[in-house]
RNA sequence: GGGUCUAUAGCCAAGUGGUAAGGCAUGGGACUGCAACUCCCUGAUCGUUGGUUCAAAUCCGACUAGGCCCUCCA
């Protein structure tokens, strides 16, 4: 399997520490409003690479954060923390506001088929470990206390830029003019581990520690998060591109730090959707949510489509032109696997053929377009039987989770009668060319979610 | 300013040195009373420009355009 690894800036043979465990930490959600489904672009990815790992036989242990505390706003309003800012908005407590934005991200994973890690852990759990992590920090000289807050020193780390690929000495050069300078750090870049001196007016989640009442610092949570659940080495840690700096570089610092080795090997980073503006933000145009989308009349797993036939380290741009085209060929693709022939028929002698194509598509940096094109491929191909077209359909689907096959809607029998009927009584006023009659029937059949299919031999109908 | 990524048909997009996958849309045809569904046919020399090579969309350089990051962000 390779994989790019923005460590190293290069494509790589991926192999885990142990044999066939994977241990893959990803940056959940900070849960203060609705995920856009710019977010959700990178949980899909996530979601595609745990699947494609278990399909080429890993077991994968996944552990993912939900941030319920700390973070700063976007650039226009400052000094503002962003579970507080929801809660006055809301008139609600920030735990309130925490569990119910947990929640519609989970529903919104749900629709998506995102699996939910096997270990979801809210930021505020953790705070013993956050603490016990910093005391080591403090103790073995890698972190200072400046007037009330403990900072990491940014000088003491290894290799502190070799994830974001900056230069040190281009430091202060273009630094946003709107960034408050922190004037208790050594280092501009040094980061917060824990404050006990507020920016924010009535902070409401505050925690005891060693140095005083206060809160724990942004990246300490995926760092004491990843340890307490995954040990001490990590295979793959993942999150959006706008993570490498300065979350997951600080995250590598302060880990590193506090265990005295290399931690975590592969560091992906998935590409962020954007729209015709740039980056897709909740502030700026059109909130774009997988409830609104669903509102306009498009099926969630058709963004999904739209996401899986680009590569996930592509810039990819959103448009409803786009959107539908994709519900387009979404649409046609179950139509076509629909109709195949579902009576037991295994004819195996390409199956293995295909398999290996799909691995290849999935160890290929996980190229889901053409994990796709194989699809298309499999049913264009007559030397398969529908039988073995469904199987590796369906086999393929788990990675894919597009929910490709659907369950044989069963119509009971006097229903199934009455349509017959209709279809008969159809046939006879279409005989006698009495058009509107028959265009009658077939209204009447589409609003109770019977579509009329006129065949060459005879006329048949699906259920909607 | 520094870093980083990208540039393939109307749109999305694969391609990792040997003469351009796939999908959507368009147009034409078959089927239909008409429509829908379905089926068949239909398109590009790969931003520009140098170079390496027997051979480049694929490697290297320059240029142009654009995105993202530079302590809020998936």
């Amino acid at each position: 399997m390779k994989l790019y690894n923005t460590l190293t800036k290069q494509l790589e043979t991926f192999t885990p520490n142990e044999k066939n465990t994977v241990r893959m930490y990803t940056c959940g959600p900070t849960v203060y409003h609705y995920a856009h489904i710019g977010n959700l672009r990178t949980y899909i990815f996530e979601d595609i690479l745990e699947k494609g790992l278990e399909y080429l036989g890993y077991n994968v242990l996944r552990v993912m954060n939900v941030t319920d505390v700390g973070h700063l706003t976007n650039d226009s309003d400052t000094g503002e923390d962003k579970m507080q800012k929801s809660a006055i908005r809301e008139q609600k407590s920030v735990y309130e506001i925490a569990d119910f934005y947990e929640n519609a991200f989970f529903l919104d994973c749900n629709k998506l088929n995102i699996r939910k890690p096997n270990v979801v852990e809210r930021a505020t759990k953790h705070i013993d470990t956050y603490i016990l992590m910093i005391k080591k920090l403090l103790d073995e000289g890698y972190a200072y206390q400046s007037n009330g807050n403990i900072y990491f020193d940014v000088s003491k780390a290894n290799n502190y830029y070799q994830l974001s690929g900056k230069n040190p000495k281009d430091l202060f050069v273009g630094v946003r003019e709107t960034v408050e300078e922190d004037k208790n750090k050594r280092n501009p870049y040094d980061f917060g581990l824990w404050f006990t001196v507020s920016k924010f007016s009535n902070q409401e989640m505050k925690w005891d520690s060693p140095w005083g009442v206060g809160y724990p610092g942004w990246h300490i949570e995926c760092s004491g998060i990843s340890y307490k659940f995954l040990g001490e080495y990590l295979d793959i840690h993942c999150g959006g591109v706008d993570n490498i700096f300065p979350h997951h570089t600080n995250e590598i610092a302060q880990s590193e730090a506090f265990l005295g080795h290399k931690w975590c090997n592969y560091w992906i980073h998935g590409e962020h959707l954007n729209d015709s503006q740039g980056k897709m933000s909740k502030s700026k145009g059109e909130f774009l949510t997988i409830s609104l989308l669903e509102e306009k009349g498009y099926n969630p797993l058709a963004y999904r489509f739209f996401c899986l036939n680009s590569h996930y380290r592509n810039q990819l741009v959103f448009s409803y032109e786009s959107l539908n085209s994709a519900q387009n060929a979404y649409n046609k693709l179950k139509n076509k696997i629909k109709k195949l022939d579902r009576t037991p028929n295994l004819h195996d002698k390409k199956i293995d053929y295909y398999k290996d194509k799909f691995k290849t598509a999935i160890e290929n940096d996980l190229n889901t377009s053409l994990m796709i094109t194989i699809i298309y491929d499999i049913l264009k191909d007559s030397e398969l039987t529908d039988f073995t077209k469904l199987y590796l359909i369906a086999d393929f689907d788990k990675v894919l989770s597009l929910g490709l096959i659907e369950e044989d809607k069963t119509v009971d029998e006097e229903i199934e009668l009455m349509i017959m009927n209709k279809i008969k009584e159809r046939d006879l006023a279409k005989k006698e060319k009495n058009y509107e009659k028959a265009d009658q029937i077939r209204n009447e059949l589409f609003a109770r979610g019977i579509k009329i299919i006129d065949g060459k031999e005879k006329t048949t109908y699906e259920i909607i």
